[in-house]
RNA sequence: GGCCCGUUCGUCUAGGGGUUAGGACGCGGGAUUUUCAUUCCCGAAACACGGGUUCGAUUCCCGUACGGGCUACCA
């Protein structure tokens, strides 16, 4: 089995780029086969600087790594469209050579008017088919002679695929079934352009012929063309050995109707890139799922189970499980809207599962973009608490800071309803009690605090959110001796003196 | 407009001629808990509609509605 994820580098790639790219590398594994990524740079138009590296960062950050393509070696290339220029051409000339195919001189603007001419004749689709073909300046209208004039001439001219009449196109598609066109309500499709550069049909049919592509597993909105890949394929005579098509389905907006485009996560303020994207312009400018926070094996896990299901119950799936349980005919038919919340359970839940070395390494790059570079040991035992109170890995910079430096926030809301300024004597002694204590472990801190209690009339309850408050200063986190443990013992101690000191004036703080 | 594809809780989905239509996210309630969270329990919530076929359709067929995709010298 061969299969390609084939993008446009036309910009950044969004997460229905990645599922399709998800279905190719899962179905590869499964079958011991081969993923293979080829870059559609055909638009010239449209090619973005810094889109290829864009694509390939993006597949490696989600752990989907080419076997063949652009800087991944392979015994196909180039796999870059742009560099087999050459081979198209000679493949449309041999089109032409077979008759399936003519030389068309139309100008954009003669083509533009008879389209305007059949709009106002009440025809809503004009197109270059079978019958208008008969009437347009092309070599099944010219002479051969006239045909060699112009094309000696310099004009520009594109060369059509000639799609036959009276014929019906049969597709078997492995998630839809049988789909069924009629050759009349095709069009003559360009296969080279005026630039000389292929379309994508022609560039697309001929590559996956070259490279031995088995299987075609590529977005719903590819459906409708293929009618004339399969035209293609009978017209070069490669119809033994056609790919298998597989036509995923769309992933729609989180909202509204319609499939998900890259506008919709600046409108709605989430991310729909794998990873951020810098434009020229801050329109053009996207955060992804990894500056956000994700973890790139919660995407890949939720992206997979849209539109696919094994049958069973099972959510979570390690990537060992989805290779061993992908297959073709469990995807659905229908289009699956984006919930962002559903990612985030994922991600909650890998985080969770997460073992604190594996946490600590997922967390690092936030906390240093806060300025923190925590000591590893010290970073895993805070991951040990965090654990299971983080759902982003921004959570870590905004939830857990004071870990890694002073408090830097008070909730002086809470301060004013916990402090009770006569206790103060008393807490000054349970400070000098925690400072003469030897061993600094969860357990013994709480025996200590709870001997205290005994003997000092101030109850465990009244304590407890002061030495929280005290520490995070909030009184959300992870359990008090817990925090105090990890804290470290002249932490603690600053801390709850600088509280003591200070709690009195909580607006001032 | 034409062609093509689709339609089970708000969302992701399982199921499939006879089921109390299952699970998950989210939501509501409760339990545990020093806070938050985790965990556990409970709850509300769906087969688009109309015809067939059938003893019986959510499930099969046909329509309709609705949604989506395509309709470029873009991919």
């Amino acid at each position: 089995m061969r299969v390609r994820f084939a993008p446009s580098p036309t910009g950044a790639l969004h997460i229905g780029g990645i599922r399709t790219a998800i279905c190719n590398y899962l179905l590869a594994r499964r079958h011991n086969g081969v993923f293979i990524l080829r870059i559609e740079d055909t638009d010239q138009n449209r090619y973005v600087p810094g889109a290829e590296a864009y694509i390939i960062e993006s597949l490696k950050w989600c752990g989907l790594t080419p076997d063949e393509g652009p800087g991944f070696g392979g015994d196909y290339g180039p796999y870059r469209q742009s560099e087999r220029m050459d081979i198209y051409r000679e493949y449309a000339e041999d089109l032409i050579a077979k008759g399936e195919a003519y030389y068309a001189f139309d100008t954009p603007e003669e083509l533009e008017a008879e389209r305007e001419k059949a709009k106002t004749a009440g025809n809503h689709a004009w197109k270059y088919d079978a019958v208008s073909r008969e009437t347009m300046r092309n070599s099944l209208t010219l002479s051969e002679a006239e045909t060699r004039k112009w094309i000696d001439s310099g004009a520009a001219y594109v060369i059509r695929l000639k799609v036959p009449v009276g014929r019906t196109v049969h597709i078997r598609d492995e998630i839809r079934g049988d789909v069924h066109f009629q050759t009349e309500e095709l069009d003559d499709k360009v296969m080279l352009k005026a630039d000389g550069m292929p379309t994508y049909h022609l560039a697309n049919v001929v590559d996956d012929h070259l490279m031995k592509i088995t299987h075609v597993i590529r977005g719903e909105e590819w459906l409708p063309s293929t009618a004339h890949h399969v035209l293609l394929y009978q017209a070069f005579g490669w119809e033994d050995t056609m790919p298998v098509f597989a036509h995923l389905p769309l992933i729609l907006k989180p909202d509204g109707k319609g499939k998900l485009s890259k506008r919709d996560g600046v409108r709605l303020g989430i991310p729909v890139f794998p990873i951020s994207w810098k434009g020229e312009t801050a329109e053009d400018s996207f955060t992804g799922f990894r500056e956000a926070g994700f973890d790139p094996r919660a995407l890949v896990n939720f992206l997979a189970l849209l539109s696919w299901n094994p049958g069973t119950e099972q959510e979570l799936f390690s990537r060992e499980e989805l290779i061993a349980a992908f297959s073709l005919d469990k995807v659905g038919k229908a289009g699956a809207r984006f919930d962002i919340e559903k990612a985030k359970w994922f991600n909650q839940q890998y985080l969770l599962n997460s073992s604190p070395a594996e946490l600590a390494a997922l967390a690092r790059p936030f906390l240093a973009e806060q300025g923190f570079q925590p000591d590893e040991s010290y970073l895993q035992a805070v991951c040990g608490l965090m654990r299971e109170r983080v759902t982003l890995l921004t959570d870590f910079g905004a939830e857990a800071a004071y870990f890694f430096g002073p408090v830097r926030h008070f909730d002086t809301a809470s301060i004013a309803k916990k402090w009770n300024p006569g206790r103060k004597p008393a807490l000054e002694d349970l400070g000098k009690r925690l400072a003469g204590q030897s061993e600094w472990k969860a357990d013994s801190i709480k025996a200590l605090v709870e001997a205290w209690v005994e003997s000092s009339g101030v109850k465990f309850g009244e304590i407890l959110p002061l030495f929280r408050l005290a520490l995070a200063g909030t009184m959300k986190g992870p359990g008090v001796f817990e925090m105090m443990e990890v804290l470290g013992s002249a932490t603690v101690q600053e801390r709850w003196q600088f509280a003591l000191d200070h709690f009195d004036q909580t607006g001032i703080i």
